[in-house]
DNA sequence: CTGTTAGCGCATTCAA
DNA sequence: TTGAATGCGCTAACAG
């Protein structure tokens, strides 16, 4: 029961205020606006401070101060789970560049026993910046309900919170378009990771839906025969490597094999980049890839990934500020990121 | 100031008890002990809470037991910074796994306006895990100071406080032999990142002097010359991809060019795999590379990367029960993890 | 420039 | 089973 750390009896402000012989609101200017105090009374404060071993306790003066200094990042995984995913690890650096800037600390937050309301509920943060939001989650009404200000990351544009995404539907018909008009028509699609496991069935990722329709118009607009639509394969994959290299593998053994793939993460695109190899294909003469993010480390794939370009860093950084603002007492407000399909050598024309 | 979320004057505990006729305790317990009231007044209680939109606050709970349920990670870098390095987000995976079992949050941490021992004092965490913890830090003192439990990762394993590392000296001697036992004596070795820039030149990397000391040792064992180790280099490397990439590319032009690169991190690694690809020259034929690291991501390098294989995830869960066994009044304790030399294909015989 | 007085919102001992 | 009283350690009006 921590009694070891109890045991210590942890110095106080009063202790040191009575061993200084001033009062606790002396001590806490001393270390909280030492100008309003003279420079005599300060030095002997500090000296003492530092003989009995003081400093102010966090956790106290959070409650007065009704500021943790701290905001949340709320994955709807276990960070063990998401972080497996590169694309997060650049989200979360953009978010840490502005909390280091402000002096704010950074939390990673997963659902409490499987539920991200009560996580939304126990934390104890300022605000939070949310990722895979469901489209028909209630965890908005959790956060109206604590009045905490928050950022949602790659959900809708048009609700009433504040969002930061790309354009998915068009960027993916674009990629779409490039495969299509490349003669690409055994195509095999990748998804993007279940949210949850024990919700899987009742996952609406916001951004996976956008994607879905990008492609959808695009093969309208190639006026595909029906017969051309069965030759597509829907594969669902996880977003880390050793997973990704054995649906690849599964992928590029059937029979016939699919042409192209078109992936929802990098980390996809690896895998199928690793088993090509191990197969002895070749990218792209005897099988094309595109794939979404981009990720600063893709670069070292030859041939270059053909992929939609979103700057994760940006967007983690861009959902900082978000939310940096509400915390202002400014209104939400949402941003759409800039992003861009990159084409390079990944696509055969067959 | 805050003044749109405060305005709504969050409802408390008090304000619950009165509408339901009942005491604070009472409520209290509805929330963390409801066997202790009767089912009719716990209903009660919960339907007006729900109805008025009460949950407890989490920092005046803190306040009150003394627990926040929250572990930090602590980095001698900005999280932006820091998390260029695919190793760290292993390493956090490890940690977030026995946190998300536990229910502890993770809140990641870095220097306070550059000192970290600001950090220390400030956070409001049960406990630390420690990185990048320079020789002679004062680190120790802050926690000391405040009476807080924390783990180093890759630091001392004999001090007086928990670590948790690999046997770097030894493991990096194997990996020195097999350069030079294979004939490479024009040899690049690529540093650590420095911890922080300001302090750049008084940074005494732990795990950097015992991977130096290893190197010196193979080196003796070899006999060599002293023209031989004239032709050593040494680089300054970061630990993102393009930075790394750069420094290759610049290493792979010089005239003589090495033979072989030690690096100190699999994503020094992937740079020189890329470089080496742009400008025509075959690993292993035309340079060799070994590193530390093995991430499962570096799967993908071809021909596979010779490395000591250390898995980050688990010295992030090590460091994570060794902290809970702290937080649960046991001693500090150091574990040496498991890690081992993985011969493949990146290096030649010359 | 310094000190006094109230809280902040909850958990918990003890008595009823 | 319930409630009143007390304390957690600090900040912030306000008064001196």
């Amino acid at each position: 029961m921590n009694l070891v750390y109890n045991a210590f009896m942890k110095v106080t402000i009063k202790e040191l205020a009575e061993k200084a012989g001033v009062s606790k609101t002396a001590v806490s200017f001393a270390f909280n606006n030492p100008k309003r105090i003279s420079a005599d009374t300060y030095n002997r404060i500090m000296q003492i401070a530092r003989e009995i071993g003081y400093s102010p306790d966090p956790v106290a003066r959070i409650l007065a101060t009704h500021r943790t200094q701290t905001i949340g990042m709320l994955f709807p995984q276990p960070v063990t789970e998401i972080f497996k995913n590169p694309h997060i690890a650049e989200l979360v650096r953009g978010v840490g560049a502005l909390c280091d800037e402000k002096g704010y600390s950074l939390t990673l937050l997963s659902p409490l026993k499987g539920v991200i309301d009560h996580t939304v509920q126990n934390a104890a943060v300022d605000g939070m910046i949310i990722l895979g939001v469901d489209k028909y989650s209630t965890v908005h009404d959790a956060f109206r309900q604590r009045s905490m200000p928050y950022v949602a990351i790659d959900a809708d544009m048009n609700a009433e919170y504040s969002n930061v995404g790309i354009d998915d539907a068009s960027l993916s018909e674009k990629l779409m378009d490039i495969l299509l008009d490349n003669g690409h028509r055994r195509i095999c699609f990748c998804s993007l990771q279940p949210v949850a496991e024990d919700l899987a069935e009742s996952v609406h990722s916001i951004t996976y839906d956008a994607r879905t329709q990008g492609i959808r118009k695009s093969v309208e607009k190639h006026n595909l025969s029906e017969e051309d639509k069965n030759q597509f394969i829907y594969i669902d994959s996880e977003t880390s490597f050793e997973p990704c290299f054995r649906m690849a593998k599964e992928v590029l053994s059937k029979n016939p094999r699919p042409t192209a793939v078109f992936c929802n993460a990098d980390i996809q695109a690896f895998g199928f980049y690793s088993a090509a190899q191990d197969l002895g294909l070749s990218i792209p003469e005897d099988f094309s890839v595109v794939s979404f993010d981009d990720l600063s480390i893709s670069r070292i794939l030859k041939p270059g990934l053909t992929a939609v370009h979103q700057n994760a860093y940006e967007k983690g950084l861009c959902a900082a500020k978000l939310l940096m603002e509400q915390l202002d007492g400014c209104a939400p407000r949402s941003t759409l990121v800039p992003a861009s399909v990159e084409e390079r050598g990944s696509v055969a024309r067959i």
